[in-house]
DNA sequence: TTAAAAAATTGACCTATGGTAATAAAATTA
DNA sequence: TAATTTTATTACCATAGGTCAATTTTTTAA
C-alpha cells in the first residue's frame, strides 16, 4: 500500500518506509474503538500493548491503599500511552486506562515491536526518541511538583496543555496535580479574581 | 582490544560486541576523574555529554527562583547521569550536576553516541533499554510523590538507594524527597523512636 | 424537558509540612 | 587536636492544602 494513504504517515510522521515493509508494519496494527467510560486495562493484567490515540482522550491512572486516585497522563491525538513500567518490562500493571472521550485506537504489542525493530532501524530510533522525550516531560513534572505551589502548577498545566483541559474534569486535573478538587477549585476562583 | 579487558565489559555488560567495534567504541569514550565538590554542569550551558558514572557519587539539582536546590537524581557505580531533557534536545541545561564523592567517570558526546548508533544496533538498543528503565523509575516517583506521604518517600528512598545514603548529606536527601532538611530530621527521629 | 446523577463550589475547621532561629553535633582544616 | 565551618536537631509558630459536610451547578438519561 501506499506510505500517503496510510495510517503510518501520521503514526509515523516524518519516517519514509521502503514499500516492502509498509504492510508489515501496517499488519502490526490494530484498530480498537472505544466509548468514553470503557478500560483499556486494569491493575494486575499483563501489560501486551502500547496504544496510539489516533482520536479521543484517555487517561492512566493509580489507585493507591486508599483508593485514593492519581492521574499519571492523558493523551489526545498523537501521543502514545500504556503502563510503560509493566510494558518494559514483566510485571503486572499497576495504572489503570480509562477512555474519558470517544476514542480511537491503534495498538501495537510488545511482541510485534521487537519483531519490527529487528527490520527496520528506523522504528528503533523513533520510539527511542518517543522515550526521550516522554522521559524529559516526566522530568519537568518531577521538577514541577518539587519546586512550584498548587497554583503554579496548575496554571502551567492549562498552558502546556489547553487541548486536554477541554476534555476531562476538574477532578481529574486535580488528581494529576496532586492536590484535592476542592483545592482546584479554589485555586480557580483565586485565579478569575485576578 | 580485548573486550574482556576493557572498560566496555563493565559499561555495556552483556552486549558482546565485534572486535572491529570495540576500539572504535572506546575511541569515544573519555576518562574524567573529578573531586568532591566539583561541578560537571551549570545550568545554561550546553550539554554535549552523558556521563558514565564508574566510581564515586554524582548528583543533579535544579535550582528554582527563589535560590532553592531541588536534588533530581543521584548517580553511583554503573549509572548513566546527564542533564537528559537538555542532551536530547537543543536547549540549554536546566540542572546543575555536582561531585558528592571523589569520581572517576566515562563521557561520551552526543554526536559520538550518533555515529555509533548507525555502526552498531546493539548500542542503540542498548540506550533504549535504559532509557525504558529510567522513565519507569521516573513514572514511580511521581507517583510516589503524588500518593505518598513525606515519611513513607523516605522510608521507602532508604530501601530503594541504601547504597546512595551513605554518600549524601541528609539535606540532599530532603531536598530529593521534596522536604526541608528540618522535616526530614523530625522524620529520622520518628522513625528511631519507632 | 424534566428528573436524577455527577461534578463543582463553598465554608469551617484540621494537619502535615514549612519558616525562623537557636543550639548541638559532626566534619574539615589549620 | 584545636579551631572553624558545615550539617543536623529542636522548639515554636505559620501556612498551604486537606477533610468533611452542605449546597449549587452541570451533565446525563428517562
Amino acid at each position: 500500500m501506499d506510505q500517503n494513504n496510510s495510517i503510518l504517515s501520521e503514526i509515523f510522521k516524518g519516517i519514509s518506509f521502503p514499500n516492502n515493509e509498509i504492510d508489515l508494519i501496517e499488519s502490526k496494527l490494530e484498530t480498537i474503538n472505544l466509548k468514553k467510560g470503557d478500560t483499556l486495562l486494569r491493575a494486575d493484567e499483563t501489560v501486551l500493548y502500547q496504544y496510539y490515540v489516533y482520536k479521543g482522550c484517555i487517561r492512566t491512572y493509580y489507585i493507591d491503599k486508599y483508593g485514593k486516585e492519581h492521574t499519571l497522563q492523558f493523551a489526545i491525538n498523537d501521543w502514545w500511552i500504556s503502563d510503560y513500567t509493566a510494558f518494559f518490562s514483566t510485571e503486572k500493571a499497576i495504572m489503570h486506562i480509562e477512555v474519558l472521550q470517544d476514542a480511537e485506537l491503534y495498538r501495537i504489542s510488545k511482541k510485534d515491536m521487537e519483531i519490527l525493530f529487528t527490520e527496520t532501524t528506523q522504528l528503533e530510533t523513533f520510539f527511542r526518541k518517543k522515550m526521550e522525550k516522554a522521559f524529559a516531560s516526566f522530568q519537568k513534572r518531577i521538577l514541577s511538583n518539587l519546586a512550584a505551589s498548587a497554583k503554579e502548577r496548575y496554571v502551567s498545566f492549562r498552558t502546556t496543555y489547553p487541548n486536554i483541559e477541554q476534555n476531562v474534569k476538574n477532578y481529574h486535573i486535580a488528581s494529576y496535580l496532586g492536590i484535592t478538587t476542592e483545592s482546584l477549585s479554589r485555586i480557580r476562583k483565586e485565579l478569575t479574581q485576578d
